[in-house]
DNA sequence: AATTGGGAGTGACTTTAGTCACTGGCGTGA
DNA sequence: TCACGCCAGTGACTAAAGTCACTCCCAATT
């Protein structure tokens, strides 16, 4: 791969958008470029933090993993986001595990370079600080949603999530593709893949949607939404 | 209060503890000391962003608020730490909101004080990367716990914490001083009052520990780690 | 065509969480 | 000193979450 094409990659991301040609050649020159395969592990809870990773293409799941094999997805990240900066800056380990979702090109910056680039280049902290504020609030949503709501609740909110990013509108209702496992998304939930499968069924017999496969029908948008914004 | 006490106590923040008398002393001029009483609300969840605070005396819970009542702390912030952040610099509203458990002194830093000095002062601004980063990990905890363990022994993991921090080691056991009621223990667990009442009750009852009111003695701290370390 | 393996659906069950209602204690302030 | 409010304890219950075991389906492999 070419640096240019780097450049042009790069360019496409929150953290380094609004950099200039002349601040952006240097860094190019220091990322570095790996491919991951579907499943295949970035790196695990524990690790030393050696750099920050950009994704090129593909989506890579960030998750913590328990000791007894359950999953807690913390985010999924598609091309142009980041994920590990802060490690970079605290000098602890990564908090969390990563594995690619699907192939997927990932630049990789080392922390030290990362470290002296944001030296030289101050407005990048600051743009850090941005990217970093958001996944914050994201973590805090995470942690409100399993405090406070039901499995129930939260499938529901993803599949609006969901219907709402890529749901294509037909004549008997909003048609989603899942793309995952019930496991997978059991792990987004939070909870296992036996009541993913469950809720599933129940929304079905209740008419709220039409299960098939790999893919759903959302029938009853209204009452979904009512019973999201319902949650105590 | 004098411009040199607001220093002294400025110094004692991780934020900026490393910041030399002369860089010290502009910033120190635009904090401004509020007070506020014990229970107090120094804003809610989805108030706009003015500014940071950093704590002089006193501690500030923060949480979320159900629909229905219930909370979820977040964190606690004593003195020398700072909260608030991050909304400084990604412009949106306040994620959670925050509460003064005792009567308190915070100092406030407002948005544009804050994002000039940063400017000025990149190195603040890295400071700040570090302490988020901390921030961050401690949220992450907080969705393991939720997701991955039970109401008990998060209890246990919070008693064993403030053991070690602030328990007195006693012929008995370690006495540990609760400071709060169990409706506060509960927004801490992310549960509610009865299930911190009736699980102390049982591990009483199981010889683990011994209530006494406000404080308690813990009587078999083997088991009790054992418990916790055996999470699933 | 038979085999294998991963994913999905489900019944039956256990455990944990949460709700409701009530009791009793204890301290503060009228 | 009495009344009130706040906090704690608990019994009885409901509901949600999670576990276990099994079946079925389908697609890829040999």
């Amino acid at each position: 791969m070419t640096l240019e094409t780097t450049e042009v990659l790069l360019r496409k991301t929150q953290l380094f958008a609004t950099l200039t040609d002349r601040e952006m050649t240097p860094l190019s020159a220091r990322a570095s470029k790996r491919h991951f395969d579907r499943g295949e592990v970035l790196f695990s809870e524990g690790d030393p933090c050696h750099g920050l990773f950009v994704v090129a293409s593909g989506r890579i799941r960030i998750f913590k993993l328990s000791p007894s094999g359950r999953e807690q997805v913390l985010a999924v990240e598609g091309p142009g986001s980041s994920f590990a900066e802060l490690p970079v800056f605290d000098g602890g380990v990564y908090p969390a595990s990563a594995s690619a979702l699907e192939d997927a090109e990932v630049f990789f910056i080392s922390r030290k370079d990362f470290q002296n680039y944001c030296r030289e280049h101050p407005e990048v902290a600051l743009k850090v600080l941005a990217v970093v504020g958001a996944r914050l609030r994201r973590l805090v949503g995470i942690i409100e949603d399993l405090s406070f709501t039901t499995v129930r609740q939260r499938l529901i909110s993803l599949l609006l999530r969901r219907a709402q990013e890529s749901g294509i509108t037909t004549k008997e209702g909003i048609r989603v593709a899942l793309h995952t496992t019930h496991q997978d998304l059991a792990a987004e939930l939070g909870t296992v893949r036996e009541l993913v499968s469950r809720n599933l069924s129940r929304l079905q017999a209740e008419g709220l949607l039409e299960v098939d496969g790999r893919s759903l029908v959302v029938k009853d948008l209204p009452a979904l939404k009512r019973e999201q914004s319902a949650q105590e």
